[in-house]
DNA sequence: TAGATTGTTAATCGATTAACAATC
DNA sequence: TAGATTGTTAATCGATTAACAATC
């Protein structure tokens, strides 16, 4: 197989959910070297401070598709650059978040979203009490604006921060408006049609992780 | 190799930690069920309903131990008190929030909690201008009083949202407080001592597997 | 009974890890 | 140069999926 001069080999083939799940972490440690003045940085050094092995983050820079040099390592900018840009990230995305709970206010005025390429211009609730409030310097709009402001705005993604019961019918509205991928904080499976994405962020994943290892932890030391 | 009387077999091999994640909206859904006046659920409906193949969810409910009856499927009040004990949700576990910015406060003020068998019955921050205030009804305590009040209260798990740059050096304070497990929101790795569990719950995780997806999806479409 | 569903063992798949040659 | 580090190919490991017998 001959790759052409625009199309590199990294682009075609995927890179697997896990590796793209470590990138954020590369990143945000890639800035601090940066940060400190460094330029180049060695994957050996870099499994050392995220407690990985060498093999792995060595695995997971090829992905990226920048190259080292033997004995140096990895150029800090380029491996920046190259994650931002299979991420997405290199473009700020405009999103819209639904719901102004406790959550989804903490969401609105969460700062590091910048540096994830991602900014939320509208906020939208369904409860009259809240519209017109300002969270964060962004104005409440009612629901009904829903469908208009996704268009008007061009927005593909849509942060879903209303309750259980209210999720699956935001979501086919924001499906039908032509969003292209919903972050779903909502405890609750959406269905959605094919040309929308959705990725669940959930609480309780985590802390099921958390409470089962500490469990099994204490379950060990008392063997 | 025989089983003794009181030692199941699933008790002694863990459990996949895919398995334990999907744990919690196995969890969301028999109590769904449960509410809806229903008694028995099948493996088939369970996949059906949270989008899973028929046979991945059998794997799993066979870590829980409980037993199927052919034709029928399994007693949702069984699966539902053998996941909640897997994953130590059986008995609520008293916990403290440290930091309570925009993330913080939305956790302390999340009824869902109570769920997963967790209770923040403390929070803690390091700036005075917010010590003394009252979220959801929890007064908001000096950082100095972080070792007195996790063993005075007996707490085991601490919920870790203070900035980046003071995540080390309270995770610190509560390893040697004799903190059992945290769970960290901070973009940060903490290095901990080896009696302590740290689970990372991280925003830009979620977001990193969306927005590459999103990416893949619109250059496939643009081939 | 017939057939849907469970439960177990084996096959497959995909990610991680190991081994080692290439290289600055 | 010597040796640390990259990059590739192969081995291993663990989870998912398939196949099918058991069963109510």
């Amino acid at each position: 197989m001959k790759w052409g001069v625009q199309m590199e080999k990294h682009e075609i083939f995927s890179i697997p959910l896990p590796a793209i799940r470590r990138f954020p972490a590369y990143l945000r440690l890639l800035k601090e070297y940066q940060a400190n003045g460094e330029t180049w940085i060695s994957a050996t050094k870099l499994a050392d401070d995220l407690q990985l092995k060498p093999i792995q983050v060595r695995k997971d820079m090829a992905y990226t598709g920048v190259e080292g040099k033997p004995k140096v390592g990895f150029l800090i900018e380029e491996l920046i650059l190259a994650i931002r840009r299979h991420l997405g990230w290199d473009n700020t995305s405009d999103a819209v978040l639904l719901g102004v709970g406790n959550l989804g206010s903490a969401l609105v005025g969460y700062k590091g979203f910048e540096n994830y390429g991602l900014r939320i211009v509208a906020v939208l609730d369904a409860d009259p009490e809240k519209v017109g409030n300002r969270i964060a310097g962004v104005q409440v709009l009612p629901l009904e604006r829903l469908e208009e402001t996704i268009r008007r705005l061009k927005i593909n993604i849509a942060i879903l921060t209303v309750p259980a019961e209210a999720a699956q019918y935001t979501a086919n509205r924001l499906a039908n408006a032509g969003i292209r991928g919903i972050w779903n904080f909502a405890p609750k499976d959406l269905r959605v049609p094919d040309h929308v994405i959705v990725q669940r962020t959930d609480l309780a994943t985590g802390l099921a992780e958390l409470s089962s290892k500490i469990k099994l932890k204490i379950f060990d030391e008392n063997r």
